[in-house]
RNA sequence: CGGGGUGUAGCGUAGCCCGGUAUCGCGCCUGCUUUGGGAGCAGGAGGUCGUAGGUUCAAAUCCUGCCACCCCGACCA
């Protein structure tokens, strides 16, 4: 398949559609703004919720499920909230269809208007508060530890696959409390995980910190995040943490009797990463040769292909090729021999490197007869021939070492591209020039983070949770500033 | 939702200005030769030119509406 190529230097949004799908990850759909997950985005996507979901079961979390429809009337109980999801919800306003009796084809029949209409879920807070209601009476109820696997919609007015579909996959975390103290742990003990799972499983590291107040999500107290750094020096946003407070329970009176036998409002967390991370995955890794996907993530970690003229020769390196394959499976390796006769191995390499498969033997008659295989690793594009003899445990350590390679790498150009910045022409001109996190002062107020995004664009990705106390003064006004903030364009 | 652009076979495209029934490459099918980095030769199939109207003897080409996608804004995970 001669797919068109686009070099990620010379357009990177370009790269990019074309990877997803090339690579066979997702394709748009005849659903405006929603896309086909195809089976093998699905699979890396299926992995990674193996992965959050066995971390937050180890976290005491359990899965449940609410309903896709929330009532209208539920939405506007929590004033900021639906001011911050209002503008872009989709409406159920009835029930039925009919036979359209002038031509074909159906309409919706308007004698079916619900009585209150129904809002597709951007986000379950308030059916979830208005069923806690009904779970908590006692202090003996609490904690409420839950967490959903669930589609969402946001009516967005410009998608991107993966980065922002009108419709995407996600989970979305529902804790309540007796204390404040509480349910800020949970808040940023959920954070650790994102970040655990960021910086080990998708091998991105991250950058943990706080949202100012123009990006707080609508309803919380703290929005905490895991930011993230684009090969293109944007960043991303891969997660978020919110610690509610007691917002929620008040707007759907959710009361408990503690202890000392006092009525008191509930403490409230919700925390959430969605399929934007297959974005993240694919934008912080990959090459102009394809996807670069990290071992523990990758749904075929091995492929093996075999190289043979002959119908013997096949048959040897089959049985060889075989031996092998149930060597790595029994370490827990996925391995895919593909010795398919349609396509030949100069074909297969170029396929297997588009899709990101991190580790490919090659195996010929030269090989059998040394008792060698080529072993060519995806992430530098080294290749070497090693003895079969004890290739499973090297194969393994070789998985091993491309994962922490690949994090490295990441790293690397991550922390390359934080500039700290003491004016604001020095800021632009990084902006502009370099791109990046830029790491400066800020006086700490929205009409300045609000004046700063309009002459560049860039928005405070967070407040990171290890800046220093630093005395400075903040680059647009001068104003004085105790910390730095850290500043980017963002996806 | 505003401004700009694009839509032609599975994919990538030429043709559009200047109307006459569609070009090329890849892929696909058949056969033979091939197989250590996207094989070669020969033959073959595949299109209501995004969609709905309009103008015209005649529309991929001109006009209008709609849809989708891309880029830039506003909004957001």
């Amino acid at each position: 398949m001669e797919n068109k190529k686009v070099k990620r230097s010379e357009d990177y949004s370009e790269w990019y559609n074309n990877l997803v799908k090339n690579a066979d990850l997702a394709e748009h759909s005849a659903v405006r703004g929603c896309m086909v997950i195809k089976p093998y985005g699905y699979a890396i996507w299926e992995k990674m919720q193996q992965e959050l979901d066995r971390r937050f079961k180890a976290t005491g979390h359990s899965n449940a499920y609410f309903p896709l429809f929330i009532p209208k009337s539920f939405l506007s109980k929590e004033a900021s909230h639906v001011e911050g999801f209002a503008k872009e919800c989709a409406v159920v306003t009835h029930y039925r269809l009919k036979t359209d009796e002038e031509g074909k084809g159906v309409i919706v029949d308007p004698e079916a208007k619900l009585e209150e209409e129904l809002i597709v879920r951007p986000t379950s807070e308030t059916i979830i508060w208005n069923t806690y209601k009904n779970w908590i009476q006692s202090y003996r109820d609490l904690p409420i530890l839950l967490n959903q696997w669930a589609n969402v919609v946001r009516w967005e007015m410009r998608t991107r696959l993966f980065l922002r579909t009108a419709e995407f996959l996600w989970q979305e975390g529902h804790t309540a409390h007796a204390t404040s103290q509480e349910a800020i742990a949970e808040t940023k003990q959920m954070l650790e995980v994102y970040a655990d799972f960021a910086e080990n499983v998708m091998a991105v590291p991250v950058i943990k910190g706080v949202k100012s107040a123009n990006e707080r999500f609508a309803g919380a107290i703290d929005t905490y995040c895991i930011e993230g750094m684009m090969q293109d020096g944007k960043a991303l946003q891969m997660g978020t943490s919110h610690f509610l407070g007691q917002n929620f329970a008040k707007a759907f009176d959710v009361k408990f009797t503690s202890k000392e036998g006092k009525q008191d409002f509930v403490w409230a967390t919700s925390w959430g990463v969605s399929t934007r991370l297959m974005g993240a995955l694919i934008m912080a890794h990959s090459d102009d040769e394809g996807l670069v996907l990290p071992p523990s993530l990758a749904p075929i970690q091995v492929v093996i292909v075999p190289i043979y003229k002959t119908d013997e020769q096949l048959e040897a390196l089959n049985a060889q090729a075989n031996e092998i394959k149930s060597a790595l499976e029994k370490r827990g390796i996925s391995v895919k021999y593909d010795n398919r006769d349609t396509h030949k191995p100069g074909w297969k390499f170029a396929e297997y490197e588009l899709k990101g498969v991190p580790v490919r033997l090659a195996m010929g008659p030269r090989d059998l007869e040394n008792g060698t295989v080529e072993v060519a690793r995806r992430d530098t594009k080294e290749k070497e021939s090693l003895q079969i003899q004890g290739i499973d445990q090297k194969i393994e350590h070789l998985l091993d070492n491309i994962q922490q390679n690949i994090y490295q790498k990441a790293l690397d150009f991550r922390d390359e591209n934080i500039t700290r910045v003491d004016s604001f022409e020095e800021f632009e001109k990084v902006l502009d020039d370099k791109g990046g996190f830029i790491s400066a002062h800020w006086d700490g107020t929205p009409e300045t983070e609000e004046k700063i995004k309009e002459l560049t664009k860039a928005t405070i990705r967070c407040i990171p949770l290890d800046a220093k106390e630093e005395s400075g003064k903040c680059i647009l006004t001068g104003a004085p500033s105790n910390r730095r903030v850290l500043f980017a364009r963002a996806y």
